[in-house]
DNA sequence: GTCTATAAGGCGATAGAC
DNA sequence: GTCTATCGCCTTATAGAC
C-alpha cells in the first residue's frame, strides 16, 4: 500500500509527502495542467483538444488517460485550482491592506481578483472562459465552485451600505473587473491603477450638474 | 432573370418586393436563422450543430447547404442580424429620447443595448455570446461588426466629459450591460430600470464619506 | 427545395506492448 | 508512465435522386 499514488491529479500540489525524490510524475500532472489551463482560457473548452494539450507538454494524447480519465475532469481540475489563485490573490490583496474601511477593503479585492484574472499562467482565466454551461455534465460543480469564490464579494458589497441593489453592484464589479482580461494591454496601466479607476467611478460623482 | 432569389441568406428580410406571394423560400431561411440564433446563443458556436439548427425547424441536415453555404456562413448571417436589431434598438431608445443632455442620452442608449440583449429572439444574445476568437475564419469579420458598433459607444462616452479613462469607462459599461443576460430574471426589474441603476451609481457619489 | 446516403476527417477514449 | 494503434462516434459537407 505504500506506494500507491493518487492517479488522477485533482489536486495540482502533491499531498505532502518526503520531498527528497522531486516526484517527476507529479510534475507531469502540472504540466499538462498547466498547458491545459492555457488552452481552455484562450480557445474554451470545445476547441481545446486532448491532442493540443500533451503536444504542448511533449506528449502523445493516449497517456493523458493515465493521469485524468476524462477531458472533463481535466478541466475540473484547472478550473479548480482557477479558484483557489483567485482566492488566494484576493485573500493576499486584503490582507496587505490595513485600512478596514469598506471602500478600501473593496479596492483591495478588486486589485487582487484583477492580479489574478491577468496572471500568465492562465488558471484564474479559465474561470472566466468557461462557464458552467460549457460542460453540461459539470454544470452544477462548476456553478457551486463560482458561488463558494462569489460569497465573500456579497460580503463587501454589503459593507458598503450602497444606497443601491447589491447584487446588481456586485455583478457589475466582477464583469468589468473580468472584462479587463478582453483588453488589457500590459505596461499601459496596473491591476492596482484598474482597481482604483472602478472604485473612484463609484465613490466621486461624474456629473458636475448632480445633487 | 425575373425569378432569381437570392440563395445564400446574408439579409433576413427580403428586400422589398412584390408582397403577393409571400414568399415561402425566403421564410424557411428566416425560420432557419431564427434556430441558429437561440442555439448559437445559448450553447455557443462549437456545441451548436448543423442538425441542432435543422431539426428545430424540421429539417434535415443536408438541406441546410441549399441556403447557407457552410455553419460559418450561417453564423455570420445571425450575427449580421444581431448587430443590425441592437443597432436599432439603440436608435429607438435614442430617437425616444427628447433630452439630450449626454448623461441622458447615455442612459438611452443603454436601456437600448439592454432591450435588445434580453430580446428572446436571440439574435443580439450571439453577439455577446459568440467571440471573434471562437471561429478562427471570421475572425476578422466578426471583429469589424463589433468595431462598427462601438464607435457610437465612444461618442456617447466621450461626450460626458468625465474625468476619468474613456475607453475603461466604455468597456466597463457595456460588459455590465451584456452582463445583464447571465443574471437577468423577467418581472423582477425592466431594462430601463438596470439602465437607470448604471447611470445612477456613475453619476452620484456612493460614499457619503467621500469628498 | 428537401430528401437519403455517404464521404472524409477529427474527436475522446481504450488496449496492450514496452 | 508513455508509447502505438485503433475503435466508435459524431461532425461538416457533398452527391445525386426525387
Amino acid at each position: 500500500m505504500e506506494g500507491d499514488e493518487e492517479v488522477v491529479g485533482v489536486s495540482t500540489a502533491t499531498t505532502t509527502r518526503p520531498p527528497t525524490v522531486a516526484t517527476r510524475s507529479t510534475n507531469r500532472v502540472s504540466d499538462l495542467l498547466d498547458a491545459a489551463a492555457v488552452h481552455f482560457a484562450t480557445q474554451g473548452y470545445h476547441r481545446t483538444t486532448i491532442r493540443d494539450v500533451t503536444s504542448a507538454v511533449g506528449m502523445k494524447a493516449g497517456s493523458s488517460y493515465y493521469h485524468f480519465a476524462s477531458k472533463a475532469e481535466m478541466l475540473l481540475a484547472v478550473y479548480e485550482e482557477g479558484v483557489r489563485r483567485v482566492q488566494s490573490s484576493v485573500d493576499d490583496a486584503l490582507r496587505d491592506q490595513h485600512d478596514d474601511a469598506p471602500w478600501d477593503r473593496l479596492e483591495a479585492a478588486l486589485r487582487g481578483h484583477i492580479t489574478a484574472v491577468l496572471d500568465p499562467s492562465a488558471y484564474a482565466r479559465t474561470i472566466v472562459a468557461v462557464l458552467p454551461d460549457d460542460v453540461p455534465e459539470l454544470r452544477d460543480e462548476i456553478a457551486r465552485l463560482r458561488d463558494g469564490y462569489e460569497t465573500q464579494w456579497r460580503a463587501l458589497v454589503d459593507a458598503l451600505g450602497a444606497p443601491v441593489d447589491a447584487q446588481l453592484l456586485r455583478v457589475f464589479l466582477l464583469s468589468a473587473a473580468n472584462s479587463t482580461q478582453t483588453w488589457f494591454r500590459r505596461g499601459r496601466s496596473s491591476p492596482s491603477e484598474i482597481a482604483r479607476v472602478i472604485v473612484d467611478v463609484l465613490r466621486h460623482p461624474m456629473d458636475p450638474t448632480s445633487r
